[in-house]
RNA sequence: GCGCCUGUAGCUCAGUUGGAUAGAGCGCCGGACUUCGAAUCCGUAGGCCGCAGGUUCGAGCCCUGCCAGGCGCGCCA
């Protein structure tokens, strides 16, 4: 990167300046370089004049000429600077060094934005993790896509990467569920029983019983509820989970591994790990019930781990599952809540420093909640069901491409308003079909080239410097850009960032594309426009797919 | 009452971890297709960045206090 080339000339001239005696700072600042606000401040801008200003007692812009009188001679890439508002230093590179750039996109192709960032560092994603209580809805959705698409990003970054959906296969709901495709069985049977308080009424649960008849008939009717319950638990909770794998697999969701919350009692971890922190302290008996001392560690209350009944919290197992995650040798773990969860974050977060780990180790990512709009009014219940809307409902209105565009749209700790009719239409105010739109008249683009036989220049043939334009030039840097971009979604945990960047760089090659044509009679010229086109193309398709979304060649 | 999140143009939202004149889309108004895809583009207007203090060369961003909305505050998950 040539930050790190420039970051160098600075120091030099720093350090040059204060041994003839200009300067006199103590400790080298460092060198912030970032990409100025405005285009016409140039490519790349430092602050250092004005962060030295306080201890040299000298004006920014006074400083910023002695460093810029100290640089060693400049290099070709660079082709001039200037000293700007309060005392910016602005440098301004040159045609030929955003060239190189262009070629540098082709020649990484599919890997342009990937880099080693995350190198030697396997990292935890669990998301979705929903009960395989009932379907997935449109809250699951957000997770889902924002949990893959992180996945993703990290794992384009370098990281080895592992999804996980944890599997809450265990307790309370897991037999109201039970219980209720039971009740729906006996009702089914014309023998019904009562419908269990807090029971799950959705339809899914007599799609479960009506399952469970055409396998296994009427046998469980005249049974002993107590002795078939366990068995309506586990069929129904398998079917759910089934379900709710196809569902993201539909989604373009797929997990390395699914972990079964009922095993870290079967293999008695949950017991295990209790006594281990009992020994540490940090778990105590009051009022027949075993608490875990969670305000040791910013917590409001302390929390049960075990009822005064002898039966397991949630917290039981989530304490021995966080412990089985620990021991798996992550260096970064990352949790997809929804931010009905956020007052977990502090207990857990206890656990980890509890079980004698970092508490940075763990990264909660909370997403917001998501309205879903049609015609600017909340739609809350689905026609069809008459419960919160489906993940495969949404789906099948708008379409994978359009769903996970629209889940990664916004900053997950904000609110996302979904709008339905936009997310169908298929107009520029559209976001994800006027990004795919480029994609799709790049490639047209080329077919109009192959039928006139002109074909992609070489590398080595193309004659770059046909590209002086400011647009040329801006859409090269909005290219070079991308790496950094994915990067910083890396390390914020922040997808939003793919999708601006994506609607930016489609701005700025439909501007490009109204205003020249990349085919003419000039083949020079068109050899390499055509070659900028490609670059366009190559980070097209590898943003979109940082967001699971297609790249069509034709819409 | 306490905790977390949010508050930026009429609407929906960005804002490069404290930098230059706060940006984009939609909507409004006005323009551009016999030429590579008009599913597109160009232009105009629109702002006490919730309010009030503070920190410093500099604050939409950090600190404090208010106001408003969302979520949470169980021996439920």
């Amino acid at each position: 990167m040539i930050e790190g080339n420039l970051k160098e000339l600075i120091v030099e001239a720093l350090v040059r300046a204060k041994e003839a005696g200009k300067l006199k700072y103590s400790q080298l600042p460092e060198i912030i370089l970032e990409r100025p606000a405005e285009k016409s401040y140039g490519d790349i801008t430092t602050t250092v004049a004005m962060t030295l200003a306080s201890q040299e007692r000298k004006p920014p812009r006074v400083i910023a000429d002695i460093i810029l009188k100290h640089m060693s001679p400049t290099p070709s890439w660079i082709e001039r600077w200037e000293i700007a508002g309060p005392g910016f230093i602005n440098f301004y590179l040159s045609p030929s060094f955003w060239h190189n750039q262009l070629l540098f996109v082709l020649n990484r192709g599919d890997r342009f934005g990937s880099s080693d960032y995350g190198k030697g560092m396997r990292i935890q994603v669990e998301f979705v993790s929903a009960n395989p209580t009932g379907p997935l809805h449109v809250g699951h959705g957000r997770n889902a896509a924002v949990g893959d698409v992180l996945a993703r990003i990290l794992t384009f970054s370098g990281y080895q990467v592992e999804k996980e959906f944890y599997i809450n296969d265990f307790g309370n709901q897991i037999e109201l569920l039970g219980q209720s495709v039971w009740s729906r069985y006996m009702e089914l049977n014309g023998k019904p029983v009562p419908f269990p308080e807090n029971g799950y009424h959705g339809d899914y649960v007599y799609d479960i019983a009506r399952e469970i008849i055409a396998r296994k008939g009427s046998e469980f009717v005249e049974k002993d509820p107590a002795e078939v319950l366990p068995f309506f638990a586990e069929f129904a909770s398998q079917v759910m989970l089934e379900r709710i794998k196809a569902d993201l697999e539909a989604f373009r969701v797929t997990f390395d591994s699914w972990f079964s919350e009922k095993s870290l009692y079967q293999n008695g971890s949950v017991a295990q790990v209790l006594e281990t922190l009992k020994s540490k302290g940090f778990i105590y008996e009051q009022e027949g019930a075993l608490w875990f001392r969670s305000t040791q560690f910013g917590d409001d209350k302390d929390r049960v781990v075990i009822r005064s009944d002898g039966r397991p919290t949630y917290l039981a197992s989530d304490i021995a599952y966080h412990q089985n995650k620990l021991q798996r040798g992550f260096s970064k773990l990352i949790n997809v809540w929804g931010a009905d969860h956020g007052g977990y974050v502090p207990r857990v977060k206890g656990i980890i420093k509890a079980l004698g780990y970092p508490e940075d180790i763990l990264s909660v990512v909370l997403i917001q909640l998501v309205r879903l709009m049609r015609e600017g009014v909340e739609v809350k219940i689905s026609k069809r069901s008459g419960k919160l809307i489906l993940l495969s409902d949404l789906v099948e209105e708008v379409g994978v491409d359009a769903a996970r565009f629209f889940f990664t749209m916004r900053r997950t700790d904000s609110h996302l308003d979904f709008d339905l009719e936009l997310a169908k239409s298929q107009s520029k105010d559209n976001p994800v079909y006027y990004v795919q739109y480029v994609h799709a008249r790049i490639c047209s683009l080329f077919r109009e080239a192959k039928k006139l036989s002109i074909a992609l220049p070489s590398p080595q043939e193309v004659d770059l410097n046909r590209l002086n334009s400011e647009e040329e030039l801006s859409l090269i840097k909005e290219l070079y850009h991308f790496p950094k971009v994915v990067i910083e979604s890396a390390l914020f945990l922040e997808p939003h960032r793919i999708t601006f960047y994506l609607q930016n760089l489609a701005s700025i090659f439909h501007s490009y594309y109204n205003k020249y044509r990349f085919i003419s009679e000039d083949l020079t010229l068109t050899g390499a426009r055509l070659t900028l086109a490609k670059g366009v193309q190559i980070v097209l398709k590898n943003a979109l797919d940082l967001l699971g979304v297609s790249a069509p060649e034709v819409m």
